[in-house]
DNA sequence: CCACGGCCTGATTC
DNA sequence: AGAATCAGGCCGT
């Protein structure tokens, strides 16, 4: 099935982006797993092909759009935070590549996993989990697997989960299973929320801090004014707005909302792929 | 509030 | 080769 597009749009730097984990590319096809569904899906001339299962396309594609974001206004987001020469070029270089919204249940459990640790090894982790512990089905002849519900997770417990080589933060993920599967942490309820109550609601869950809470808030919750800052961000802003000086996680976030606004979050996307391709440039 | 050290583990570096 | 070092932080002191 084909879904047109009429604003900027790049899969590729899209699903590439380091906001989500499971995506593989094979060729001009990418593999992934939403909802429970197989998904294929390239990049055409005007838009999108994709296949998935089982759900049938005509009631995937809703699903899917709303997955990619296609709701953005990506040109206003453009205007609203193009405000120097770095974002400049940094969003020319990726244009159209958008935020995610992913299921927030899978995205709070990547991120827990990211604290102290590399894309590759979160990505093999939540793979791993996957196999191991999710349902498995087969799509034109590739097997896939979804991302184990809470339940599960709360099955296997602590030293299940540390066999699986999540090391310190098993206990984490434990925690924060058995909060959602009693029912104590509703997920859903936080994109409703204010952003301040949001953050601060998540940051109450055992392995979430303010980076990881900020996360999740805008790769999953619709916070599109969050500005997740790692240790590379808060190097590369305090090198390029603040005079060298290292401002604390509190200070960078307030000048973030202050300085690009409400689409803050988008903002911090771009910073970030523009860091980590001068990253890859070093190592050659 | 802010600063600091410890932490599983696998990949990369020396 | 085998030992540091580092990685998209968090937590307790």
């Amino acid at each position: 099935m084909q879904i047109n597009i009429d604003q900027p749009f790049d899969l590729a730097s899209t699903l590439e982006s380091g906001q989500a984990f499971r995506w593989r590319r094979n060729g001009e096809w990418y593999h992934g797993v939403i909802y429970g569904n197989a998904i294929e899906v390239r990049q055409h001339l005007f838009g999108i092909e994709f296949r998935s299962h089982p759900t049938p396309e005509e009631e995937m594609g809703k699903t899917l759009c709303d997955y990619l974001r296609l709701d953005d206004n990506l040109e206003e987001v453009y205007r609203a935070i193009d405000l120097d020469e770095r974002m400049h070029e940094t969003i020319r270089r990726h244009r159209g590549m958008r935020l995610l919204r992913q299921e927030p249940w899978e995205c709070l459990i990547a991120f827990i996993l990211s604290a102290n640790s590399n894309i590759p090894r979160i990505s093999s982790t939540m793979e791993n989990m996957s196999r191991r512990l999710g349902r498995q089905f087969n799509f034109r002849g590739l097997l896939y697997h979804s991302f184990p519900a809470p339940e599960v997770l709360v099955a296997v417990g602590e030293k299940g989960l540390r066999a699986l080589g999540l090391g310190y933060r098993a206990s984490y993920v434990a925690q924060a299973s058995q909060l959602v599967a009693e029912g104590a942490l509703r997920l859903d309820e936080l994109r409703s929320m204010p952003y301040e109550e949001a953050h601060e609601a998540l940051m109450e869950v055992p392995g979430v801090g303010e980076k990881v809470s900020d996360c999740v808030l805008l790769f999953s919750l619709d916070k599109l004014e969050a500005f997740p800052i790692d240790r590379w961000m808060r190097r590369a802003v305090g090198e390029w707005y603040f005079k060298e000086r290292q401002p604390s996680y509190r200070e960078v976030r307030a000048w973030a909302r202050e300085y690009f606004g409400p689409y803050a979050g988008y903002a911090q996307q771009y910073l970030f792929q523009g860091r980590r391709e001068a990253s890859n440039r070093g190592r050659g």
